[in-house]
Parts: structure tokens; sequence; C-alpha cells
DNA sequence: GTTCGTCGTGTCTGTTCATGCCCGATTGAA
DNA sequence: TTCAATCGGGCATGAACAGACACGACGAAC
């Protein structure tokens, strides 16, 4: 096992349990702790993880985001099948924009490797996962930069999306549903988010089941705006039927 | 079998498996581990796999860069103290504008966390580091992103660089001297720094010594644009001298 | 057909890298 | 305050690497 493939599974663990210590990894890995603090340095310089005594932190855990690392384990199974169906939805070749969101980052990081695309998006994450992809040609939507999300917003990133138009739009929603449209709680988000939706010529929304029906404080668009909805099975069929008499195609994965 | 098949198979070989290493490509294509060590870099350099210690990674499979802090790991001593000194040009409540760049990037990693200022950056990694920083307002700025340096360059980032005024511009440069000003390999990039000059009232270029007297492709400006030159003891009092008579104050770390 | 340059490959040699081990310094918990 | 765990730097070692050079195949120009 190569030294970066050791690092990036340390990250992943550290991800994961929120910690991890030199000991134990050292006996997972079946090297000596000098190694591992190696290893935890070299993640620490990238700025990965935050070094303690004894081991590790993941930086994104450290202060006030317990929620991003929460949403990510909750529903995480659903998201992945999402992310899976969403596969199928990436053009060949073509321009596709990138919302910012945890479901929509598994698709980006499952793009395969011989993907040829032109990718946009305001998502620090998915722009920072995206990067190195040899066959992506990435733009990055500039603007302010939300804490919470890492997502661009504002001036910069509604006049960006105003001058371009893509083939698909990958969007992420916090509620969904007929009545109330697709919502978020914040309303810069929101508005960066309907630019967006105003760019593509296609979009899909990536919402698990747990999303239905629920409504947050800004709205950026109603649901006969998107094109495809791709779901998990805890969409009732009844449910999916009746968005689907609205204009909107529902895959539940 | 021609070199270049070879090339693609172990590309192939890459992707499949995630990873491979030299001693079994060679055995496997009956060549000695030169040539595969051989075609590993050009496939590096190429930008499709990521070479490790004995073997290489496909690019995409790891979603950190653990070089980009360690790459030139030559001169990181300096670096560490010329980013130290910079330290010390923080604005304590203000803009700054910090260019891409690994030395420019260690400043960032440092920014003490009770620090309070606006950032601007169009530097993926640097932007992805203060993301979460409490006390930082981060402005990211967008445009397509070199895959090389992983910053964004065109027309976006000049357009966004021409709005703004910022207090600080962190600026790094591959060459720079009194006759040939300041120069960097790639021309887009190389716009991108001079608009970012131009939105700034105090120039800092961040610099080690080996960097005096060479001359890249493409200039983005003169000595005399800089206000404040950080380098390293390695470069000799007499040259200091001679650019600070130019009006640039050197500091030596 | 000969000659010359280029390219891919192999060989050699000194250098760098990853890792493990050791020891004094530092840290944090009792 | 004390003490054991942890850390970090230095050093050793074997594997991997890089650069220089040589050889042979191939193709172009004469």
């Amino acid at each position: 096992m190569y030294a970066p493939e050791r690092q990036q599974e340390i990250l992943r663990l550290a991800r994961d349990g929120g910690r991890v210590d030199v000991l134990s990894l050292a006996e997972e890995f079946q090297v000596t702790a000098e190694t591992i603090r190696r290893d935890l340095k070299a993640l620490d310089r990238a700025g990965l993880v935050r070094r303690v005594h004894g081991g590790a932190i993941p930086v994104g855990r450290l202060d006030f985001e317990p929620d991003l690392a929460e949403r990510e384990s909750t529903a995480a199974d659903e998201k992945d099948r999402i992310a899976k169906a969403a596969l199928a939805e990436l053009p060949t070749e073509g321009t596709m924009i990138l919302d910012a969101g945890t479901t929509v980052a598994r698709v980006a990081a499952a793009i395969p490797l011989e993907a040829s695309l032109t990718v946009v998006t305001h998502s620090l994450p998915i722009a920072a996962r995206l990067a190195d992809h040899p066959g992506i040609q990435l733009h990055l939507v500039g603007g302010r930069v939300r804490h919470r999300t890492r997502a661009a917003v504002d001036a910069w990133a509604l006049r960006a999306y105003g001058e371009i138009r893509a083939d698909v739009l990958l969007v992420a929603a916090n509620g969904f549903s007929a009545e109330h449209g697709l919502t978020t709680p914040d309303l810069a988000e929101a508005a960066v988010k309907r630019a967006a939706v105003a760019a593509a010529r296609r979009v899909v929304l990536l919402a698990d089941s747990a999303k239905h029906g629920q409504e947050h404080f800004a709205r950026f668009g109603d649901l006969s705006d998107v094109d495809l909805l791709i779901t998990d099975s805890g969409l009732s069929p009844e449910d999916a039927a009746a968005i689907e008499r609205g204009g909107t195609e529902v895959v539940r994965a």
C-alpha cells in the first residue's frame, strides 16, 4: 500500500469516525506509529485534518459543521443510489452545471475517468474534487462563499450563470413539493439556484424522499421547472404519479 | 508493442485496479522497470495518473492533493520562513487578495483562527482551506480552472479583479528580477496576476531566492509594482540593496 | 546503399524516499 | 505536581528513482 493511499484511507476514517488515533491506525495499517504520524502531518499540512495529541480530527468537523457530517451520514444509502442513478443523466459530451450539496458531490465523485465534459459549478468541494479530472474542463463560478455549504453566492455567481447556457443541471433542494415548489433555507443560495435553473436546458433534481413535502424559507422554483426528479423508493408511488402528472419525470432509485 | 500502446494499457490497468506498481508492470509487459517509470512519468505529465513511490494511482481516486504543499519539497524550509514572515503583513482588519501558489497557500494555512479578514482568491486549494475559517469572509473569483495550478483564469477572473480594490495582495511569481520584472510560464495566469496587482493598494511578493534572476514566458508586472518583497536569505545583500534602490522594500526571512 | 539523426530501450551509478528505530523533549491527565 | 504517553528530530537501511550514456532499430536525405 502506497503512502498516499494510506493517507487517503486515514482521511476517510477520520471523516467517518470524527477522529482517529495514532496507535489504532498503526495497528490497522500494520506500520509503526512514526509512519502514521508522518501521514497525519502530511494531511495536516494539506489542511485536511487538524493534528491533536494522540491523533487527528478532520477539519470539517472541527468547529461548527456537525450537521454537514451528520447530513452526510443520514440517508447515505439513498443518496448513493440517487447519485448512481444520476450518473445515467450525464451528457456524454457537453456542458453540465453542478449545484452544491452532498448528493451532487457524490455524483461528481463518481464521474468516470474516461468522461469528457465541461462542468460549471459554484460549489467549492465539488470543484476541488473535479479540478484534477483529466477529461473535465472545469469552470468555477465565483462569489461570496457561505461557510455552511461552501458554495459561492451573490452578485458574481448570479451574473456568471446569467451568461451561460448548459445542457444539464443537477440541482439539490432541501424541500420539494408540488404545492410549495423547490425550497432551501438560505435566500442567497436560492437566488443562485434559480439562476442555475434558468441557465440549463434540462433540469434534474436530486432529492431523497425525506425532502418531499418539506418547505423551507426560500423558494427558487416550481416542480414544473424540473424535467427529471431522481429520488429514492421512500417516495410513495402515488406521490410519484402525482408529480409525473405535473410534467416531471420521476425515477425512484 | 509501441510505447503509446503500452501507456494506454497501463492507464487502463490503473483505472481498473485503482493502482499499478512498477515491478508488476515491468513483468507484465516484458520490459525493464526503467521503461515503465518513463511511461508513468509521461502519464503523470499528461495529468492522467499520479506518480507515487513504487507505482502510480489514477487521478481522481485521491480526493486530496498530497503534493500541493509538498510538490516542490525543495526550498520547503525557505517557503515556510517566507510564509511566516508574510503573516506579519496581514492587515488586522480589511481586505486581502491571495494569489495561487504553494507559498501563499502556506500563509493561508497559518492565518490565526482569531483573525478577522475579508479574503479574495482565485486559487481553489486556498479557498478550500479558508472556507471554514470562522473569522474570514471569503470571496471566490471564478473562471476556467487550470489543472496544473488549480487556479481560476480567463474572463470571469479578470472581470472580478477589475471590480474590486483590496488593501493587500500576496502574489507569487516564478521569476523576478529588476530587468525582466515578474514572470510566470502561463499567459492566462499572468493576466490574472496583473489584474490582481492592479486591484491592490499594497503588493507583497512572496518568492524564494531561487526565483531571482529567472525569467519565464509571460510577464505580468515590474519589480517596481511591488511594495514589499519577502524572500529568503539566499538572496545576496547586494541584490537586496539593488532592489531596494528601485523602491521595493525587501525582507530576507 | 550509406550515413546520419532520432527514438525507444536497457544499463549503470549516485541520489532520494519511505520506513523503522532510538532518545530526549513535550504534553496532558490524574 | 507528577508521570506515563506522545511527539519530533536524527539516523540507518533497503527499495525506488533519475540522469547519463550506450545500443540498436528505423527512416530520411544524399
